[in-house]
DNA sequence: AAGGTAATTCAACGCGTGTAGAACTCAACG
DNA sequence: CGTTGAGTTCTACACGCGTTGAATTACCTT
């Protein structure tokens, strides 16, 4: 793979380096991952990455543009109304974090929260539309934001602690457990 | 200060470095942070940190020795029996989180935790031995460490959206209506 | 007053990084 | 079969980083 010019066969190289980036990008985080390392990872020189996505900056943007658009999220969540919002927003977060397809890019946008501005705004978007826009009008009552605001604090909480700390109580609970101890709490701030 | 040599006066000048590297630490994380910077924050020439610190992760180490000891965390907030405990954590929680002395080093460990395993083992060891190995036993039930980790990943969760990623419900809402929104949910795990 | 020791800075090394442009090779199309 | 254009790599630059060893100044002891 050392020579220089066009491969044959028509892979989808592009789409190659974008899943390396997001595997990257969600183990280490933006500033610890490297360009060279995503290129290494994804069996390509690292100028080609730039010949496709442009800057740094660039390429993590297109990493974290997560394949989940907020209207159906809320969508789902509110599927069978507010008394089953707490269960369905619990299981939803937990089968999108488990997948390991969607895991990456998830991670990607967590640990980019903690290093970039812009992973900070991505992920206030995200809940700022889907929850306080859709989900909050539902609770109903002057501290609605605030309840729907803790709701997701609690299931981003967990997420840390399981998936980026590896705090051990919660990584060896088994999903359904912690579905079943974790959407009651959610639904409270939902319905009481 | 150009000048080279000792200088005059008595100042604390390691006690100087270690609050600029904790500021430093907290507010762009381990990797982010650079010896350079913490330097300059600090007044300083660079090589004077590796003087007195050794190496970046030996200042950093340095940076994260909480001043919070497990037992007193955990005697505090078992004072009054598990009925109260709940409130007692989460006022404890914020009041250290509010107060600018301690939220630095606060920061350096939450944000050290997602971008080096020796934070993340600082966060895990903290929370395991201080609320998993003192409060989860007062707790009873099998299920007991998973409640108690759970109440953990919640406070977790809105320190995360509240000082880091900057959610606008979460930091525009005053602490004392947040400890009272939030104090029974965490009660709940510990008794119900 | 003198000598030793701790505090502090200077200058520099080697390394890994993001990025840029030129060179090369394959595929598509006439 | 030749030409064009997209795909891909090579080489190189400039920068900031952590780290080091020597040089310089002030305080402390005797």
């Amino acid at each position: 793979m050392g020579r220089t010019g066009r491969r044959p066969g028509g892979e989808d190289t592009k789409g190659i380096i974008l899943a390396a980036a997001r595997a990257e990008f969600g183990a280490k985080g933006y500033h610890q991952a490297t360009i060279r390392g995503i290129a290494a990872g994804a069996g390509v020189d690292p100028a080609l990455i730039h010949h496709y996505f442009g800057s740094k900056d660039d390429l993590f943007a297109a990493s974290i543009d997560l394949p989940l658009r907020p209207a159906e999220v809320a969508e789902t969540i509110l599927a069978g109304g507010i008394e089953s919002a707490g269960r369905n927003i619990t299981t939803l977060f937990f089968t999108v974090w488990e997948n390991p397809a969607t895991r990456d890019p998830l991670m990607a946008v967590l640990r980019g929260a903690f290093g970039t501005e812009q992973g900070a705004a991505v992920l206030r978007e995200f809940f700022g539309t889907a929850m306080l826009g859709r989900v909050a009008p539902q609770i109903g009552g002057p501290d609605a934001e605030l309840r729907a605001s803790l709701a997701v604090s609690h299931l981003i909480g967990v997420a840390v602690l399981r998936y980026v700390v590896g705090f051990p109580a919660l990584v060896k609970v088994p999903v359904a457990q912690l579905v079943d101890t974790l959407a009651p709490r959610i639904q409270a701030y939902f319905t009481e």
